[in-house]
DNA sequence: TGTCTGATTAACT
DNA sequence: GTTAATCAGACAG
């Protein structure tokens, strides 16, 4: 291990999410169209007009019945849907939700609840569907999730598509990196479940606060959803959980098929997936 | 582009 | 004392 590699996550765990100061354009929360490319969600460009209408935004959000629904159910559901995430100078920052992950509770011994086992940590995985759920994991990182139907069950967001407001997303994400180093791609703000908690600035305190009624940190439905959705779901194994036996192979990760902001592509999946199936689909390569 | 490595520290046993 | 739902950087091909 060198000095500078232990000097960098030193310095990373010491930041922990300073205040950041906004760029001058962030009130206006503009929106860069097409920063994906042609691999983003189709039409990104025409939902800048969507969000800017007020009303249209208390339509967009979604409530406690669309937590309120089993655990694979919701986590497929995630899928296409917009986290939002309104900071204390009145910026939104938002992203799709491309990847998320479903943690059964109760049976399932990958989850931070199996066997039912309830603690401080993970006491919002029993609350209401639609309960944040944020832990620390490897002294450094941050992970969010969100509670659904079933006993201590609950969705990992794994990856995010930055939509807005990517400027504010890459100078909250470069506080937790070495100044030297490279610049983010816009697919590499969010794509990775810590990642995208830097990238919107959630912190370890949005444990247990309801996204169905929060004022800072919401869910909205895509009003374009459908566009975005014309990729495959694929199901895989989760990730980063091969110690626990045979719950490690269950598909119960789910992301859009192609789409760039993924965290980890399973060929194999997909490839399991098209045994037999129709062509692919080749807008999504 | 893919693989490998090691850091941190709260939570848990 | 051990583990962990991750990440970024280094290096090989």
């Amino acid at each position: 291990m060198s000095q500078r590699k232990r000097k960098r996550v030193s310095t990373v765990a010491k930041k922990h999410l300073p205040p950041v100061p906004c760029p001058s354009e962030s009130h206006t929360a503009v929106r860069s169209p097409q920063i994906l490319g042609d691999h983003a969600s189709p039409h990104a460009q025409n939902l800048t007009s969507h969000y800017f209408s007020k009303a249209a935004k208390e339509q967009l959000r979604l409530g406690q019945e669309f937590f309120d629904q089993p655990c694979i159910n919701l986590a497929r559901a995630f899928l296409g849907k917009v986290l939002v995430r309104r900071r204390a100078d009145g910026t939104e920052l938002r992203g799709r939700v491309v990847e998320t992950e479903a943690y059964l509770g109760g049976e399932d011994k990958a989850s931070h609840s199996a066997g039912g086992k309830r603690t401080e940590r993970n006491a919002a995985m029993f609350m209401k569907p639609g309960t944040i759920y944020v832990y620390q994991i490897y002294g450094v990182y941050l992970c969010m999730n969100v509670s659904s139907q079933g006993e201590g069950a609950a969705i990992l967001l794994r990856s995010l598509e930055p939509l807005e407001d990517q400027a504010v997303m890459r100078q909250l994400r470069s506080i937790h990196r070495r100044e030297a180093s490279r610049p983010l791609k816009d697919k590499e703000l969010c794509n990775g479940p810590s990642k995208l908690c830097q990238a919107l600035d959630i912190p370890r305190d949005f444990d247990r606060r309801d996204l169905a009624t929060d004022p800072e940190v919401w869910l909205e439905r895509d009003p374009l959803q459908k566009a975005a959705m014309s990729r495959e779901v694929v199901a895989a194994p989760r990730i980063g959980i091969d110690a626990h036996g045979e719950w490690a192979a269950k598909p119960l990760r789910f992301y859009l098929r192609g789409h760039p902001c993924v965290s980890v592509v399973d060929q194999e999946a997909e490839r399991q997936m098209h045994l037999g199936a129709e062509p692919e689909d080749a807008a999504c390569n």
